[in-house]
DNA sequence: TATTGTTATACTCTATAACTATA
DNA sequence: TATAGTTATAGAGTATAACAATA
């Protein structure tokens, strides 16, 4: 067995973080691809479900995407039939994005598993410590 | 100004850990784009600093990567004149990497400019939660 | 038979410039 | 002049298959 010293990058929390979505991201694929969705799929899915009529615009800034790599995430789901679009009365430019019934009930159920996820995610942790843990992350970004 | 309810997304341990990740990498790129080092670069480099002599297989494993994307890597910074490749006498398959003495000055120096960045990315947090954040982080995946 | 390093290649993700319609 | 949505495109990151040399 080689050993390698890594302290110098496990002491930063930039690596750190990025290793922690790296092995959730991998989880992820794994048990949602059935679903046929990736990680940004479900975030955008999971914005609309929460914010019906929000727009690709506010989207973009709570997920911190790039509007010209939203139009084809969009046009996708419309195809599959997930969401609806509804053109604003307020504001001919803008769009207001809504899950269907089929979007919806696709939601409910892999929002659960998705919880399933986030607890084998953390399991090594106590309840407590992965609240703290979340809270810690949060005070970092937002 | 919008608001919209993200709330979901941010209590999975997922969610934030990449916002985390973008976050620091952004600031990394913003300081380190002058030194012509990239994240995964920096992260190649630091282990090969501090295990001089370790074979490409081994970085793979360390830092996660596949071995066809660390060839290129390796050659560029063998072109750059940052390490050096000697072939193992131990195993004439394998191939040692160590820094040059510009690719030590380089880490040397940059090592430095990361922990500042470091510094910065966790101004947020008292030294004691940022402790408690790599701890928890390390937790998850180690 | 397994492992190291490698080539070629494909796919996804992310980023930039520029356009249109509307505010 | 600024914003919402869009198109086209380029680059970086990540993935698999397959090969030669060596263990």
């Amino acid at each position: 067995m080689s050993q390698i010293d890594n302290r110098y990058l496990e002491g930063l929390i930039g690596y750190n973080a990025r290793r922690v979505a790296l092995v959730s991201i991998g989880r992820f694929l794994d048990r949602m691809s059935v679903f046929g969705l990736r990680p940004v799929d479900f975030s955008i899915l999971a914005v609309v479900h929460h914010n019906p009529g929000i727009t690709s615009r506010e989207l973009c800034r709570t997920l911190d995407l790039l509007p010209p790599n939203l139009v084809g995430q969009v046009a996708k789901f419309e195809m599959r039939g997930l969401i609806e679009r509804a053109p604003k009365r307020t504001d001919r430019r803008a769009i207001g994005l809504s899950l269907s019934a089929d979007g919806l009930a696709l939601m409910l159920q892999t929002e659960g598993v998705v919880s399933e996820l986030e607890a084998q995610v953390g399991n090594k942790l106590t309840p407590s410590e992965r609240a703290k843990l979340v809270e810690l992350l949060q005070k970092v970004y937002l």
